[in-house]
DNA sequence: GAGTCACCGATTGTCAACAATCATTTCGGA
DNA sequence: TCCGAAATGATTGTTGACAATCGGTGACTC
């Protein structure tokens, strides 16, 4: 799928890739919580911008499945009900599980090599805690690997479930012991692909989902049937 | 994912929601072919509406991945790359599988019973060549049954496959012969789902997507590699 | 006291004019 | 004739003001 926004901008000046970056982030650690509200006028003032510019942010957000929106009700942080989220990650499991399955084995030594560099660059900034570099080095670390599939639709349909599930994935980012785990695990994959099975790192990669789905699951405890559903949630094919 | 536009409008006034849909039924019938420049304020013209109403249809048209655009240099009906299209078939294959394999075996006979209905009204429209009718009435025979998988998130990751390529099957839906041959098909599922085998409708309908790639391909003839991969195509996850 | 209706504040949606940008053509010079 | 640079026209992007809509509050009626 197509990101609305340019990616390359001219910095100084807030575009709209920045606003949206900028709530993205604000979702991905929990400064905004599934059904918030997000009012216009707020936005448009916190951030210093238009009000169009925050209606377009909004609009590409909606499109990425992050935000939910009314007409004349506004937009709120997306949320999902837990029947929601459990199909999602069966979908999210069956595409990462296709996109292993796509990699050609053995696997290329330069793949190897990317995957160790970047998992090194990861590993240091788990240490330091610095959070924000971590998601990013995740990205990267499994995008990478989903790039060696050979199939741009696989990658956008993984890259857009991955975008989706942000507001459900942050408990796992602030969570230092799942950290801990989550690295190991990068660990593992990269020597199962040295020198392992692809069955084994399929089980590696679909092990590496859940723990970050329970996390939420737990934090949201008793949970309410989301009257989001009646929110824009689904397009008609025809 | 959501449709930006509302569904449920109040007619007369041409709103997001008409505009978007005419536009797409220009793509789907051929009116609009691949690669043709959508110019805001022509379009804006022909359908008598302000260019703000129809800067909205072609972002919601973005997001669903039928039309590219390119900041300051408007927007296209979206291409396929050979490559790409193959790509993209792929995986329609592959989630439309996913879902036969989800439908609980053996079939509801409710299930069975509505398929029927709306295949009697499909056969009447192929017959009286109301070929508006028929693409509605396709969807709703096609996904009357993905819905039986009951995972919303494969549904609309199909539905999302189905709406992306309707530029690509736009050559099979004027074409006769392959109507017809749909239409044997869907009776064929029918059939298989009264009294039949999974693995007999898995057959069905994985062979029921692939005459209008055909179709498609040799309407290309010669291919020209596609420039559009320069314009918008892909996002990033972060 | 309960129900209904009209109003009001808050918020989103729409519009038309203006600014910025891109592509092409035209013109001058070698 | 060919190349480059400035001017021009076509097109998109942005802004601020205005209109439409929603939810709630309070008055009025029965």
């Amino acid at each position: 799928m197509a990101s609305l926004a340019e990616t390359y901008d001219h910095a100084s000046v807030p575009e709209l890739a920045d606003i949206v970056q900028a709530l993205k982030e604000e979702i991905i650690f929990g400064r905004l919580l599934p059904r918030e509200r997000l009012v216009e006028g707020e936005l448009s003032d916190r951030y210093g911008v238009s009000r169009h510019l925050i209606r377009s942010a909004l609009t590409e957000l909606q499109g990425m499945g992050l935000v939910a929106r009314r007409r004349n009700k506004g937009a709120m942080v997306r949320d999902f009900s837990v029947e929601e989220v459990d199909e999602i990650y069966e979908m999210r499991a069956l595409l990462q599980r296709e996109a292993i399955l796509r990699i050609s084995w053995p696997v290329d030594r330069a793949l190897v090599r990317e995957l160790e560099a970047i998992h090194a660059r990861y590993s240091r900034c788990v240490e330091s805690g610095d959070l924000r570099q971590v998601c990013i080095l995740n990205n990267e670390f499994h995008f990478t690997m989903f790039e060696a599939a050979n199939n741009r639709c696989l990658k956008e349909m993984i890259q857009r479930i991955w975008t989706e599930t942000l507001g459900i994935r942050c408990y796992a980012i602030g969570d230092p012991v799942w950290l801990r785990r989550a690295c190991d695990e990068h660990a593992a994959m990269i020597a199962e692909m040295a020198d392992g099975s692809r069955e084994g790192l399929l089980r590696l990669v679909d092990a590496h989902i859940w723990p970050a789905l329970e996390l939420y699951k737990r934090a949201h405890g008793g949970w309410q049937a989301s009257e989001a559903g009646a929110w824009r949630g689904v397009e008609a094919a025809s």
